[in-house]
DNA sequence: CCTCAAGTGTTGACACTGTCTACATCCACA
DNA sequence: TGTGGATGTAGACAGTGTCAACACTTGAGG
């Protein structure tokens, strides 16, 4: 059951000795957890198992980590800089040098985080549904601001083009998130009637269009209102 | 650290002993594993802290449920039955005696999934997110399937009210729900910038009317395309 | 050169967990 | 009057997170 690390490597054969002090672990313990992590999940991973990957003992991860909560902080934190960047991505390039619409964009962005969830489901439930004391843990909040002011940044863009209404971006971008996020979870948890990630992505651009359309700048958001809510 | 069963009582001074067989374990144990669950969280979770609450040895729940597992799926049916329940109830009775419109009656399911949610928020997290092997627990999947039907009727009637597209109604309920998913999950993680529960609720509703704008019966779904909007 | 303090990795311990096996008790029915 | 099955208990085991004590390495200042 013991595993040697495979990031700090002798050449075979040359009688080595791993030195006392490995000189660079903490990112390797990250690295060794984010496998982890996507192989069994946050509720199966385990510190120790951790440490047996990165071929350490199981109290060196203590050196860089207060505890098994700040690894998994750590591992959230990477997931939200990866779905920024994957929000923020530009388009594959098109032959078409015409510049893509900010709205299409937007709309894209949106695919882009089905896309990132279904690609890392077991990131993503550390990153919005594990119990974190999130205050304990601030660059995982800076992290997520982040991304969602990749978000924002698109909802005012396509603003500005004048395909999304005007006023605060905010509740525009919040429904957005609202809605790609709900189908990232339900598919995720295999409860919604697709099987291939194409169909589900297919579904979620149906979605987003039906979405837009009711936010389409020719209804003024503001101005709807139901009875009152309890 | 030791607790007694506040279920199985005795009045006090009558020299109590508990019967060696309680006769009534089952129930009791599900009762307390949801109120631990709704205290820690599943990921605190702990089978013998259940058995503490219940006044029973550690082993004793393994003669109700096979593993852990079994008693947080247990935990998870009965959440969609509620669930189920809470989607279905009719309006709070207002004293005008006018039927309340399908359409209605859908949209404020949305509202009644996000109050529950926001009730019982780690409760959720096991129903959608926690990785239990569904196919081992056919009453879990039986109890999910219940509750989306629920929804599914609701998205029927609005239909036959015509103030839905017809056709299959499934793509429909899968983009409410997903929608309406999506707000409880990111309201749960605190991830949206509102505080109090009548606030996301305002929220919510926002967010339902606008999908409804667009998915209204007179721009139907499969009309509309992405690229240039005029 | 020596020292020595800080940083880093190891060993051993502890309480706690899920689950296994063996045993105790009780009730229904032959 | 057994007696077997259902239900509850006790004890054990490996595995976990975390703590404390110790070991090794390095680099700065004498």
């Amino acid at each position: 059951m013991l595993r040697m690390s495979t990031s700090f490597c002798y050449a075979p054969g040359m009688a080595t000795k791993r030195p006392y002090h490995h000189g660079n672990l903490k990112p390797v313990l990250l690295q060794a957890a984010v496998g982890l992590i996507a192989e069994v999940g946050p509720a199966a991973f385990t510190l120790r198992e951790v440490a047996r990957r990165a071929g350490i003992s199981h109290n060196a991860p203590y050196r860089h980590f207060r505890e098994k909560d700040e690894l998994l902080a750590a591992v959230a934190t990477e997931g939200f800089e990866r779905l920024a960047e994957a929000l923020g991505a530009p388009e594959k390039p098109t032959r078409t040098s015409t510049p893509t619409p900010a709205l299409r964009r937007f709309q894209d962005s949106g695919l882009a985080y089905i896309r990132f969830a279904l690609s890392a489901p077991e990131h993503l439930l550390v990153m919005f549904d594990w119990p974190l004391a999130t205050d304990r843990y601030p660059e995982l909040s800076a992290a997520a601001k982040r991304a969602f002011s990749v978000l924002v940044g698109l909802v005012e863009a396509a603003q500005r083009e004048g395909s999304l209404p005007g006023g605060d971006p905010l509740p525009l971008a919040c429904i957005a998130w609202s809605l790609v996020h709900g189908v990232a979870k339900l598919a995720i948890a295999h409860r919604l009637p697709f099987k291939s990630e194409s169909e589900i992505l297919r579904f979620a651009a149906g979605a987003i269009e039906a979405l837009h359309q009711g936010m389409a700048p020719t209804q003024p958001l503001g101005l709807r209102h139901r009875g009152q809510i309890p």
